[in-house]
DNA sequence: GTCATCATGTAAGCCGTTACATGATTGC
DNA sequence: GCAATCATGTAACGGCTTACATGATGAC
């Protein structure tokens, strides 16, 4: 019941209102999702996200998506509103927005230990730690750093079995820097969070 | 019906025989494939493959799997031979070999460029890579490396999205630096495979 | 007026995992 | 004799992609 998407797609959200096309491209380019996501899973997402309560179709916001950085004329028209009761805009774009009970879910989802953290997996949450609280980030950080350590030991002990050739081996030397380079980069992230938290008591956000 | 499974499996089989158990560690600790895959993708897969005539069944050879480096005493003896018609050898192990059939499908799946190379496809394929010939194994690389130089601009665009947050843009940040390492594995490899083709025209092995 | 792109949705199918069912071998 | 590990297989289910079906909008 637990999906990846519905992370990402609830996190987008939290951002801004969207529509299920736009969704695909934010996820490229927001959250670095690697493969483009297809709509053929997107709009299922989206329409069960509805069933759930955790997010609800409005009226279309007039777009400021492509170009333009957002600063020039705000809303230019309400256009000729809704076409039928639902939220379908002018273009029959549907466009959501996450409702309080999609936000509660979001946070929980984000910090939860139980989806547990691949490389793709931990990519999408750290993108979104700015929702999360110092102490979560930090134990997500934790968490990740510990998997790559146990990681780098197998790669480690695969790289050193001396009946590969050198293709193989060259392989897993790759991948054992591979690993270094993320454990340098979380143990980073972590020195940072650390420094960040210095000041009394009270959290602070990302920029 | 082309399936990146079928291929490590292959893989493995073209060294020596092996059994659906071994198969996994093997994949893990020669191919360098993460994730341990489950014995309900493998099994189902050997029997595909047997159907189909890549491999073929044969009497247990006695193990000298574990440890020992193989230089023992070969053969220790037949054992109490087949327990049914097929190749079911001492202790419930069947053991698979692949056929020339098989073998001809491996090569021609192994350079397929059908099959897109994915970070994950790509390594595989680059730890079986002394199965190639030399220009093969060249358009491979050459091939991912067009690849990485497009995903390498994508990320390093999105990195440069000025909305992003601070934790996003390390994570697109990271994945620029991922890209880069990738790379620089590729272009090493392919100056060593143009400066191991120098001499006149025959084919080399690896190691 | 037509083509590319934007936009939404459904259905079939692939590929993999989890869970289940079963049994042999080895070490203690 | 009992547990841990080795060993093989099947069935259900889940999530994602592909392909299909449909239509609006904007550019030329």
């Amino acid at each position: 019941m637990i999906r990846v998407l519905d992370i990402a797609i609830l996190g987008l959200l939290m951002d801004r209102d969207h529509h299920g096309y736009e969704i695909r491209s934010q996820l490229r380019d927001r959250l670095g999702v690697s493969a483009n996501v297809s709509f053929g899973s997107i709009y299922p997402a989206l329409a069960r996200l509805e069933r759930h309560g955790s997010v609800e179709a409005v009226a279309a916001d007039v777009r400021l998506s492509s170009l333009s950085t957002g600063s020039l004329s705000g809303e230019r028209a309400a256009m000729r509103t809704l076409r039928s009761g639902t939220g379908l805009g002018r273009r029959g774009r549907k466009v959501y927005r996450i409702t309080e009970r999609g936000r509660q879910e979001f946070v929980e989802l984000l910090a939860n230990p139980a989806t547990l953290d691949d490389a793709k997996g931990f990519s999408l949450r750290m993108a979104l730690a700015k929702y999360l609280t110092p102490s979560l980030r930090v134990g997500l950080l934790e968490r990740r750093r510990a998997d790559l350590l146990e990681r780098l030991a197998e790669v480690r002990a695969s790289s050193h079995n001396a009946e590969l050739d050198s293709y193989a081996r060259s392989v897993m030397e790759h991948a054992a820097r591979g690993v270094e380079l993320d454990l340098a980069w979380i143990d980073n992230l972590l020195s940072t969070e650390r420094s960040d938290t210095n000041p009394p008591s009270f959290a602070r956000d990302a920029k």
